[in-house]
DNA sequence: TAATATCCGGAACACTGCTCCGCTTTGTCA
DNA sequence: TGACAAAGCGGAGCAGTGTTCCGGATATTA
């Protein structure tokens, strides 16, 4: 949002050459076509050679991989966190807006194959995507849980990085075994997070 | 047990020959050495080095990455799959011995740096890895479940599968950041599989 | 149009898993 | 003991990956 403004800012001392923004966007389209095919670790020959443009070109725009892979779901990502203060905002029960936006949350990473994976990967190349991920979510995340634990519906005690990265690791699994869901689990830790002495 | 008994058995055609035993122990306990260090990813080439043998005897002895790492924890793993029915037997409550079997199995898996993301890795490397924790762990855990459902203490409906791989799932990422305790994740697990009705 | 700043492509290097085969060592039998 | 066959060993070599680097191509500007 603070660079890709090419109109009247005096201080972007020049535009990018219309051939480079052509071309991030080409890699970026090849990119998330990449990963719904092969997962977020999609090679990155493969990546360049389905835009039609050299590696060097992809290492250009995007030096490391999390910077690859958070262009691609900036948005979804950004909506997640807006979706934050909504349903805080169109609930009466924060415990339910809290649950909802871990719906969200939850299908946002199950759908995005080998996202939850590469989040808690314990390689180097992912830990910007992590910090990303945390800078933007956890803030909203923390603001529904204080609302939940204020109201009285869930125990006190529980940090929102905890819960977070304990959701995104429940996530983790490309597979489609029916045997395990994580929503089954993530339910039952709501479940005790929930306050037994509160409605 | 089946295959390591050198003595008297008329069905086994022929023993090894002692080098080939030797070295088989030499690079188990390189392999032990590699894994604390550098976790269960650790290269072959290295492993082989700090045994001092050439990479094509790690591949004899153990065609798969996953038969190495069984072959270097499979007395922890056994003593995992038999503290179940003692747990069992030592405690009035099942839900208590479930309970401590499952501290059992998140301190094996917390304290092998890297072997709950191996559990769960994409990849085809370890897919005998996951077989064999199922295979050895899972009746041990249906048993505690069971136990305790029947127990009255907590609620039916979940399955050892899915219960095993929540948990190992918490347990990935191999930083010791304070703010994440699988521990503390997997207490709310098991407090929301408590049935409320129930002592 | 010419000059120059920018960008592109992919060869090249480093690292990994894994296979394959000539050579070495061990066990056996006369 | 000596010789022979079977078993085992080592590591060169192939394939796949990430990442860097720079000569050449291209867009922009004057």
């Amino acid at each position: 949002m603070t660079s890709d403004s090419p109109a009247g800012d005096p201080a972007a001392p020049r535009s990018k050459r219309v051939d480079a923004q052509r071309n991030r966007q080409t890699v970026l389209t090849a990119a998330a076509e990449a990963f719904v095919a092969a997962g977020v670790d999609a090679p990155i020959r493969q990546i360049a050679a389905r835009a039609g443009v050299g590696m060097g070109t992809i290492y250009r725009h995007f030096p490391t991989r999390a910077d690859l892979v958070t262009a691609v779901y900036r948005h979804q990502i950004e909506a997640c966190a807006e979706a934050g203060p909504a349903l805080l905002a169109g609930h009466d029960s924060a415990y339910d807006a809290l649950r909802e936006w871990i719906d969200l949350f939850v299908d946002f990473l199950v759908t995005k194959h080998g996202l939850a994976d590469a989040l808690q990967s314990d390689s180097d190349r992912f830990a910007a995507l992590h910090t990303y991920f945390l800078d933007r979510l956890m803030p909203v995340c923390a603001e529904l849980l204080d609302a939940a634990v204020d109201s009285g519906a869930i125990r006190p005690g529980t940090q929102p990085y905890e819960l977070m990265r304990g959701i995104g690791n429940l996530c983790i699994g490309r597979d489609n075994d029916p045997r395990y869901d994580p929503r089954r689990l993530i339910d039952l830790l709501l479940r005790g997070l929930r306050d037994p002495g509160a409605g």
